[in-house]
RNA sequence: GGGGAUGUAGCUCAGUGGGAGAGCAGCGCCUUUGCAAGGCGAAGGCCACGGGUUCGAAUCCCGUCAUCUCCA
């Protein structure tokens, strides 16, 4: 090692070694969102975007191959965020070194470079190397001995410095079933100094020891098997080299720093973190977590929104908010109080942001999403905080000094406020908190919410009949070996011979009228459901034979459905038999419902209108996260962290109509990603791309809208016809969703709308220009009305109250007063009540009645010396109540009830004097 | 996908089945040399929405939606 290599320099010569030595062909990190893969949260291995390449379901058009791939490791299996940044080694976010062989070079050359890169191009001294290979433990599968002899032959490679291990360490497997294989490690010994179990007895520093002293740098994997069984391998007919080499470890042996911390493509993230502590080198050292935890966190949190993964609450956007508030944490542990993450992510754009352009492309996205999440999160703490503050001041007056797991669970699960600030606040009072009570209820709330269903089930189990299905089709050479030939674009009708029919899972022979059937052809027109686009249907029907007339009344026809891909090549019609019997063997016509397909495609044309429209009326934040194109409206989830103005909504829906109006017609073009990408093609993350792609563009001159697409589209703009935007809302925290319909579905949206204007105009005797207007004053007028209506009642009712105020009753010195008030409501009873109260403060009770829509309404008010006498009013008015078929309650002084039959309640009345006469004491 | 919390005046919130409230902001008048402020007054509410229970629901029950939050 003579001069240090800086991180981009490791990063180009790793790739440029394979790409000049090797004729690799260089192919760009995938997206940290894995397309088409629903298993994974993440992006976790270079070989993610190759996964289908190896189970023979893609085809590239190159067979080496050379990548840096951006990976999230967190959440997952083993949750160990919590961990990352308290050491030197694990990251969140990292890049995964790696040169791929799809069934062209092997052991022996892949072994060779990977030698000639370490030790001639790097220039690690190759005494310290040392090299594993496989050998079942259990015998059953054949050790590898071909990589170890390969291993031998590298020049100044020691015999002895040539290991073998067992299944847990050499050999690798994607899944339980699947391609597989043995592996070959490349180990670095950093020398005795590095051991960090010195102190233990009977330590021994070794490969896949337990100490810093030996490093896995690189890890060569062979596919050479298929695994079928548990037991079971067979040998594949193509052999495949898959290797991955962790970035920020190679850096660090390569800058020879005892952290993945310390190497140069985080210094200047560190930096600006000291810029805000004040702290010099020395004193961050002696405090290292929490500056690891925040430049790994913002570099995680900028990646992932570059790749349009911005902080929310469910699935990866929760994960992205979760790294930052732990970031957020951290700051805080440095006297971080003001929202600092940006200026961190500012350093992180500059680093990163040469190598992986979308950065920098979405350079204010991130520093806008981390900040505004900062913002956030402060003031989920700050109520979090208010909340532990009354449970301190109980548990306080309870003299108690712990509080329980569990009520800190519940600050954490609902108010966000977490554990360790929790435990921190007590601290300053003196107070605990029950960790271990906290685990518990933690551990509890992760199985009620029923951990482990999330993933989906992913394939049929029938995903091999249907293989087989089309093997044998290419076997009798009824399809070519790309499979089904799939044209949506041009071909809406096709002739052809039916190959299979399909039903309950089982191939037959022929269908009968009423079964729900799959049709195999040899090609269709019919468009399967993609990219947001739904699937098309249509009609399947018999040919008649030129010859004969007669076959009219055999013939028959299927109603397609639905269209899906069930295996690679197959692509199946969903129908019904709607008559006759259709068998294999016969010709058919397969027509695709056209009115229908014309509504998708200025659905899907307008969608690209709309996200252009987004994007000059918003910004270049606003970007697509999940599309819906249906006949009869569009769907669309943009990323946008708050509700649109009416204005801004009136603004795109303007700008979409007038590209309409311009009439631009589509340019279609296939060219390569690269190629289109160049052009400024919007990619759209978790779409999965192959090398060739569809790109779509409007605008001639002066494009406006340039997207990769593979659905189907007008010939121009203007065919979209009327654009409106009929909602706009949620759909996730930071993700708004405008939907809006086009054409056919806009014009009987106008039709509909004008009916009703002109019918409520028509019936406000106005026309519709003067509605609102008129409308306006009606309502003025009622409001004004309704006052003087409750006026004048109360003013009825007050005349009423005075004829009847002096005719009381006496029980002793008590005087009790009994009316029905016909014109009065609730209210005005209880004005009334409050006003015989007034006029006697004293020995008084009365009991007011009125009726209220034919049903009897009672208050009751009594003063409050009598409450103190046993004359209470609720229980007055209760027994005044019970022959009315009612009931009724409220304070001592003055209370309510209601009942069902008005008849009576002159007899109920009747009875008030005998109660007070019966329960005054 | 599941658990928890919240939804009341423009804002912040109180209100445990019977009169929908407070503070701040806004409006009018008054006080004050001015500022800061103080006093008086009026206005402002489908108590998120839809069902149900009840004589009676902001309040209890069910559902929907939205926001916050945790787990996956």
């Amino acid at each position: 090692m003579t001069e240090k290599l800086g991180g981009a320099e490791i990063r180009q010569t790793f790739i440029d070694f394979f790409v000049e030595k090797a004729g690799h062909t260089f192919v760009p990190s995938s997206s940290l969102v894995p397309g088409g893969d629903a298993t994974l949260l993440f992006t976790n291995a270079g070989m993610v975007q190759f996964k289908d390449v190896f189970l023979g379901t893609d085809k590239r058009p190159y067979t080496r191959a050379v990548n840096s791939q951006k990976c999230m490791r967190v959440a997952g299996k083993h949750n160990d965020l919590e961990d990352v940044g308290r050491d030197d080694t694990h990251h969140t976010f990292f890049e995964m070194l790696g040169n791929w062989s799809f069934g062209d070079y092997y052991k022996k050359e892949a072994i060779a470079w990977a030698w000639q890169l370490l030790t001639e191009v790097w220039g690690l001294p190759k005494e310290h190397l040392w090299a594993t290979c496989f050998k079942d433990e259990k015998g059953e599968i054949p050790s590898d001995d071909e990589a170890a002899e390969y291993w031998r032959q590298q020049p100044g490679m020691d015999a002895g410095r040539v290991l073998y291990f067992g299944r847990k360490d050499n050999f690798w497997e994607m899944a339980e079933t699947g391609p597989c294989g043995p592996c070959s490690e490349i180990h670095f010994d950093r020398g005795a100094e590095y051991c960090d179990k010195r102190d233990e007895p009977g330590h021994v520093c070794r490969v896949n020891g337990d100490c810093a002293r030996y490093l896995e740098l690189w890890n060569l994997v062979f596919i050479q098997y298929n695994r079928t069984s548990a037991t079971h391998l067979d040998p594949l007919p193509a052999t495949h080299v898959d290797t991955g080499m962790g970035f920020e470890r190679i850096v660090s042996v390569l800058q020879d720093v005892d952290s993945n911390y310390k190497i140069d493509l985080f210094a200047s993230s560190l930096e600006a973190l000291r810029g805000l502590t004040g702290d010099d080198e020395a004193q961050m050292y002696a405090n290292f977590t929490p500056y690891r935890v925040i430049v790994d966190h913002v570099r995680a949190s900028s990646f992932l929104i570059a790749d349009g993964v911005v902080p929310g609450n469910i699935g990866r956007n929760y994960i992205c908010r979760m790294i930052i508030r732990r970031a957020a944490r951290f700051g805080g542990k440095l006297g971080l109080d003001e929202p600092f993450l940006a200026r961190v992510a500012e350093a992180v754009i500059e680093t990163y942001g040469d190598f992986y352009p979308e950065l920098v492309k979405n350079r204010a996205a991130i520093l806008d999403s981390l900040t505004r999440e900062e913002i956030r999160f402060a003031r989920t703490v700050e109520s979090g905080t208010a909340h532990l503050d009354s449970m301190l001041a109980e548990l306080r007056s309870q003299g108690a000094q712990v509080l329980a797991g569990e009520k800190a669970f519940d600050l954490y699960a609902t108010y966000g406020l977490p554990f360790e600030i929790t435990r921190d606040i007590a601290k300053e009072r003196n107070l605990d908190v029950d960790e271990e009570g906290f685990r518990a209820a933690m551990d509890e709330h992760r199985l009620a919410s029923g951990g482990g269903k999330a993933m989906g089930a992913l394939g049929g189990e029938d995903a091999e009949m249907y293989a087989n299905l089309v093997a044998a089709l290419q076997e009798k050479g009824k399809l070519g070996a790309e499979g089904v030939r799939y044209d949506p674009y041009t071909k809406l009708e096709v002739e052809g011979e039916i190959l299979a029919l399909v039903v309950d899972g089982t191939p037959v022979e022929a269908a009968n009228a009423g079964d729900l059937v799959e049709v195999v052809l040899p090609e269709t027109g019919f468009y399967v459901e993609s990219g947001g686009q739904v699937g098309d249907t249509g009609v399947i029907a018999s040919v008649p034979s030129p010859s004969g007339k007669g076959d009219r009344g055999e013939g028959w026809q299927i109603n397609v459905i639905s269209m899906r891909k069930p295996a690679p090549g197959l692509v199946v019609h969903v129908g019904e038999v709607e008559r006759g019997s259709p068998k294999v063997g016969d010709t058919a016509v397969a027509a695709v419902d056209r009115a229908r397909r014309k509504d998708i495609m200025r659905n899907h044309t307008a969608t690209h209108l709309l996200h252009a429209a987004l994007h000059h009326v918003l910004g270049d934040h606003a970007r697509q996260a999940g599309s819906l194109v249906a006949p009869d409206r569009l769907r669309f989830d943009f990323t946008h962290p708050e509700a649109l103005t009416a204005e801004e909504i009136e603004k795109i829906e303007r700008y979409v109509n007038e590209r309409v109006l311009e009439d631009h017609v589509l340019k279609i073009e296939q060219k390569s990603l690269q190629e289109a990408l160049d052009s400024g093609a919007t990619a759209l993350f978790g779409e999965k791309y192959g090398d060739v792609v569809r790109n779509i563009m409007m605008g001639g001159e002066e494009v406006f809208s340039n997207e990769l697409c593979g659905g189907t589209h007008c010939g121009s703009s203007g065919e979209v016809g009327t654009f409106i935007i009929t909602s706009e809302g949620s759909a996730a925290a930071g993700i708004r969703r405008i939907e809006a319909v086009t054409g056919r579905a806009a014009y009987d949206l106008i039709q509909r709308r004008f009916r009703v204007l002109n019918q409520a105009a028509a019936m406000m005797a106005t026309t519709p220009e003067l509605l609102l207007e008129k409308a306006q004053s009606a309502l003025n007028e009622i409001k004004e009305m309704r006052h003087t209506i409750a006026h004048l009642r109360q003013n009825l009712a007050a005349a009423d109250f005075t004829r009847v105020l002096d005719e009381t009753s006496q029980v002793g010195e008590v005087k009790v007063l009994t009316a029905v008030l016909k014109e009065a409501d609730v209210d005005t009873l209880r004005q009334m009540a409050d006003k015989f109260r007034a006029r006697n403060p004293k020995n008084a009770v009365a009991v007011l009645a009125c009726v209220v829509d034919e049903r009897p309404m009672l208050i009751a008010a009594v003063t409050e010396d009598l409450v103190e006498r046993g004359i209470k009013a609720g229980d007055l008015v209760k027994f005044v109540a019970a022959p009315l078929g009612g009931g009724g309650g409220g304070r001592p002084t003055l209370a309510q009830a209601g009942g069902k039959d008005a008849a009576k309640l002159d007899d109920a009345l009747a009875g008030v004097v005998g109660w007070v006469e019966e329960h005054l004491s």
